[in-house]
DNA sequence: ATAATTTTTTAAGCTCACTTAACTTTTAAT
DNA sequence: ATTAAAAGTTAAGTGAGCTTAAAAAATTAT
C-alpha cells in the first residue's frame, strides 16, 4: 500500500479513536493537510479497494481489511517511536516525526524484530498501544480520557494520545509526564474546559487537551 | 529528494565504483529495473536539476551536487546495515533490503544519532566504507579487487562490495567472509575467471565476483 | 566500409496523488 | 421553513515516474 493510503487509514482510525465521532473527509483532509476534494478522490478510490465503507455524504469507517492494515501502520509507528526513545535517546518530541516516516517503509520482518528487541512491549512511549502481530488492538480497557472523568478525583496519567508538537512542548513545560499524579478539580459549563492540578500547580485545559490525556483512578 | 532520484544518483555512484567504466542510461536502467526510456528520462531531469552531467549519447557523471547526494544515501544505507547487524542481529543476506528502504526516508538528525550509537564506525558489516556526516567517501587506499590481485599471494578479505543476493549466498556457502585468508592461485586467459583457495577449498570465480571481493596483502 | 545489431532517444500515453474552480448537498442559523 | 454558510463532490488539469512503440545514433561484426 501506498503511503497516501496508509495515511489516509491510520488518520481514520485515529480519529475515531480520539473522538468517538463520525468521520468525513473534511476531517482527514485537516489532519492529512490535502483539500478537501483530494479526500473525497481518496475515499473513493480506497472503497473501491475494500479497505473503507463510503457512500456520498456519509461518514466513512474501515473495513476489516482496512483496520488491519490501520493497525500494522500504527504498530510499526510505536514500535519505532519505543525503539528511537529507548535504544537511540531520542526525545518524546523527536521520535513522532521520524516514526512518521520509517512506518511506511518497514518490512513485517523488520518490526518483528524490533518488537523481539525490545522484549514485546505493550505501549509506546506516549503510553499508546502497541498493537499485535495479528493486528489486534490491545485495548486499555480501565483508562479513560480526563474529559470523561470525575472533578475532585485523583489519577495516575498513563497516555498522550496525540501526535501535535505544541501539545508536547506544553506537557513538558508544565509537568504533564506518564505516570504522574494529577487532580481534577474541576470541569468548566459544558466540559469545555478542566481544572487540573499538577505537582502543586493549577492549569486550566481545553477541551482537546483533555482528550487525549488518558488516566486512571490512583489504585 | 525523491526514492527515484536517489536511487539513480546511487546506482551511477556505485557503477561507477565497481566498474571504473563509463555509465550510460542502460546500465542503470538494468540495475534500477526500469526501461531505457524512463533512464534517459531521468537523466534529462537530474542534469536540469544539477545534480548529473549529461549530454546526449554520453556517460553520465555526477555534480558535486550529485556527489554530495549520493554519499548522503550511501551513508545512511551503510549505517542502517551496520546497526541492523550489530544491534538488531540481522543476518548478512537481511540488512541489504531493508536498508534500501530505510535509507530514503532517515533524516539527517536520525543518521547522526544512528552514527553516534555505533561509535562512529568506519565501514558497514560488508566493508564498505561509511561516508561522513560532511559527504567524504572515506576511502580505503590499500585495498584492491581480487581482480587485479597477484596470483600466488595471500590476501585477507576486507571488503564484499556486492549487494547481489546470490553473491551472498554463495560467499556463505564457501566460507567467503571478511577477516578470512584467501590465496589468488592465479587468473585465467585475459582474467576473465580466477582461481582461489580459502579455507583449504579451491574455488574458481568468474569476474564479476572478483570485481566485488576487495583484499589486502597480509601484514 | 558497409551492414547488422544494440543502445539511446523521442513521442505518446498511463496511473497516482494531488491541485483549483465550479457545483451540489448537508448543516446551522434565524 | 427558509436561507446562509459550510462541507462534500465533480470536473478538469498538473507533475512525477513510469510504460510501449517507433526513430535515430552508436557500436560491432563481417
Amino acid at each position: 500500500m501506498s503511503v497516501s493510503t496508509e495515511n489516509f487509514i491510520k488518520a481514520i482510525y485515529l480519529q475515531n479513536q480520539r473522538e468517538g465521532t463520525d468521520v468525513k473527509p473534511g476531517t482527514l483532509a485537516k489532519m492529512l493537510r490535502i483539500t478537501n476534494a483530494a479526500s473525497t478522490d481518496m475515499a473513493r478510490s480506497l472503497a473501491a479497494k475494500n479497505l473503507i465503507v463510503y457512500t456520498k455524504y456519509k461518514p466513512l469507517s474501515l473495513t476489516p481489511e482496512g483496520q488491519l492494515l490501520a493497525m500494522n501502520v500504527l504498530r510499526k509507528h510505536r514500535l519505532w517511536e519505543t525503539f528511537l526513545h529507548q535504544t537511540l535517546q531520542l526525545s518524546l518530541h523527536e521520535i513522532h516525526r521520524e516514526a512518521e516516516m520509517l512506518e511506511h517503509f518497514t518490512s513485517d520482518f523488520l518490526s518483528e524484530k524490533i518488537d523481539c528487541f525490545l522484549g514485546y512491549p505493550a505501549t509506546d512511549p506516549h503510553g499508546d498501544p502497541i498493537p499485535t502481530a495479528d493486528g489486534q488492538a490491545r485495548n486499555d480497557a480501565q483508562s479513560i480520557a480526563l474529559s470523561t472523568a470525575d472533578a475532585g478525583k485523583i489519577y495516575t496519567i498513563v497516555r498522550l494520545f496525540s501526535s501535535d508538537a505544541d501539545f508536547f512542548d506544553f506537557c513538558a513545560a508544565n509537568h504533564i509526564a506518564l505516570n504522574s499524579e494529577i487532580k481534577l478539580e474541576r470541569h468548566f459549563e459544558h466540559q469545555k474546559m478542566s481544572e487540573i492540578s499538577i505537582k502543586g500547580q493549577h492549569l486550566v485545559l481545553n477541551e482537546t487537551f483533555t482528550k487525549v490525556i488518558y488516566v486512571q483512578t490512583k489504585s
